[in-house]
DNA sequence: CTATAATGTGAATAAATGCTCACATAGTTA
DNA sequence: TAACTATGTGAGCATTTATTCACATTATAG
């Protein structure tokens, strides 16, 4: 039972843990955006981006709709974005960490 | 240069983004724990939670310290376990949503 | 010093993930 | 209808990640 649980958090995770998908996410909280669009701004291959949207759609994280020949991506929930903002939060800690790191080695 | 903090980003989430790393870092919010404890709880072979354990170390999301015989882990960061939370919030909001479908199925 | 306990490591294997390419599909425009 | 645009899909391959087992290491206790 809990183990659902904690399997399923993982795929939620998961579904973020890729450097192309992080930068996509980025990109869609200024709204919803098609896929050439951000295809060109995380600097990826039309077909691979394409996979990697379609693993967080499936993941709940986007939500996408048709809008003629383009189809349009977009944030699923608040959640994800306070997730990405957690990502970040967790990363500014480290490299403050090190840091201060440089500095006592500069002393 | 932006490349690199998602990618940053990117490792961290991956660091988390496996069952029995969610459940040991849930585990681990009570406070620091030896493996054994840990092992114990979260189900896993000693030594495949070892390997979890540094994966989570060498990502800077877990801290370590010998204590005697035992290594003790500790959640490093405040902002790991506002992590988990936003996870957790997550699947809360999936499993809510599955619920509307659900009671709209049977209406 | 020897035995024991807790943990980590390395090699081998298995499984999952990611990338690229060619092609398929769906909608649009001429 | 034919050509074009945006997107998705499948196969093949490379890479990464996970698991298991046997063994190494470190500290403790007798």
């Amino acid at each position: 039972m809990k183990n659902q649980l904690y399997k399923r958090q993982a795929d939620i995770a998961k579904a973020i843990a890729h450097p192309v998908r992080v930068a996509a996410l980025d990109f869609l909280k200024n709204g919803e955006q098609c896929v050439c669009d951000i295809a060109e701004t995380v600097g990826s291959e039309r077909s691979n981006l394409s996979k990697h949207l379609s693993i967080m759609v499936n993941a709940g994280v986007l939500a996408s709709r048709k809008d003629g020949l383009k189809v349009m991506y977009s944030i699923k929930t608040p959640c994800v974005l306070k997730f990405l903002d957690c990502l970040k939060e967790c990363l500014k800690e480290q490299m403050t960490e090190q840091q201060q790191m440089l500095e006592a080695l500069n002393t």
